[in-house]
DNA sequence: CATCTACTGTGAATAGAATCACAGCCGTAG
DNA sequence: CTACGGCTGTGATTCTATTCACAGTAGATG
């Protein structure tokens, strides 16, 4: 029967309540995870094992296994996941199954490039509207996207139906910044900014300080090729650590 | 004497030697103690507590104050920490106290962004050459740098003495373009393409994926502002967590 | 010079994340 | 129809990271 097919996936029930207490990280992986399934979808791959999986992203099986019970029951226990329906379950789960409005603020260079950057749209975050207060760009049109002054950030993130911002302006008067735009009914904010700035309550701000992430491999690479690190996230402990 | 003023910081040993087993997540937060430390430096702050410094940057003095101690003795009990000292320090012991010269792979429009971005020369990086596929772009000088055809990078890089890479290119062959890079002496990795890759041994690789940020900030705002979530490194917990 | 203050560095305790290991089950094969 | 193999989901365990709490001390004060 078809119904055989998608058995043992009753991870279709809402999301929002299955879960206790997920780990960003767990959040993080799912991510992962979503992308590979992706992958595996356009190869034509219907079903995959928690093990096989697991060796795509780089996690163990029991991780896997594990971040995915947070959610609820994915897997059929002798075909294992259902690559397609397995994806789309986290996108419902990361809330990206269908279409959400970003603004950005700050269009310079890193702005421009983070306009004309297609992985945003294939992931389901549309970049509707853009913000600057260089009165040159202001009532430009970048890359299909209008500039409108900062000013009038609060008409028209509401005509927009905009509730997640990505920064990428200058780091003056940027705390002010997020204040009004998370007053203005944004509940997420991506920081490209390297200046801290911190949210008003029910607010969520994320830091990606591109930077930071090369003085992190830095570090890596001089002290002794990692030989006093706890390696983690780089690619390295294959050779020991890993599949004994 | 002058002894005395710094006096308590013998971090000044090789930090390459001191550390047992650093963790990432520990070096991670040392990247952002320095940016804190230097905006302190330029406001003339010439030392600090551990418990103000914990509290500008977000972690609590305790957490602030261990990973200090997996790279020696900073602080002067009376006086807390020498503000440019400490920054000094750090800079040593993420390597980034002289410049180092980073290749770029891919112009496109990131990887432009990322040549005019003004971060990295301010954090010791700079990014000496470039490289792409395309033969309208191999030939021309982009923001001051040349950009070669990536068939000459053994040479180019040795030329150039480079040892770390971005990577801002298409995702198509990008793991063959990785194993010859490492090939070529690069030893640190920084990936902006949303595919995964692994390094050969000896290699780091860091994954930096802009639109994964925003599908964990679309899950944070979703659920509920954050009821069943662990609580981590958004600005969210400064409503209850923290300060009591 | 002696006393007092309060901050650092660190052992001990706690919280949290990753891994192990197995009970229970589904599909398959004979 | 029955028996088997092997995978998932999860309790128990181990390992790691964070926090607590205090001993020891540099400097300030009178």
């Amino acid at each position: 029967m078809s119904a055989s097919e998608q058995k043992g996936f009753d991870a279709t029930t809402p999301p929002q309540r299955a879960a206790k207490r997920v780990s960003l990280q767990t959040v993080e992986r799912l991510s992962v995870y979503r992308k590979v399934l992706e992958e595996l979808d356009r190869d034509g791959v219907e079903n995959i094992h928690s093990h096989q999986l697991a060796e795509l992203v780089g996690v163990t099986p029991a991780q896997l296994r594990r971040d995915l019970a947070s959610f609820g029951t994915f897997g059929n226990i002798a075909r294992g996941y259902n690559v397609y329906q397995m994806g789309r379950t986290i996108s419902r789960i990361l809330g990206t199954d269908e279409s959400q409005s970003v603004a950005l603020f700050g269009v310079g260079d890193l702005g421009r490039a983070l306009l004309s950057y297609r992985g945003f749209e294939e992931r389901g975050f549309h970049i509707a509207v853009a913000f600057d207060v260089d009165s040159e760009k202001v009532g430009r049109v970048f890359a299909g996207r209008r500039c409108y002054h900062v000013d009038h950030l609060e008409e028209v993130l509401r005509e927009f139906d905009v509730h997640m911002a990505i920064l990428a302006s200058r780091p003056e008067g940027l705390q002010a910044l997020v204040d009004r735009v998370c007053g203005a009914g944004v509940h997420a904010i991506l920081n490209f900014v390297p200046k801290r700035v911190s949210a008003p309550g029910g607010c969520f701000i994320e830091e990606t300080d591109i930077a930071s992430k090369l003085e992190m491999l830095s570090f890596l690479a001089r002290s002794e090729a990692g030989s006093h690190v706890a390696s983690d996230a780089p690619g390295e402990p294959a050779a020991e650590g890993m599949t004994a």
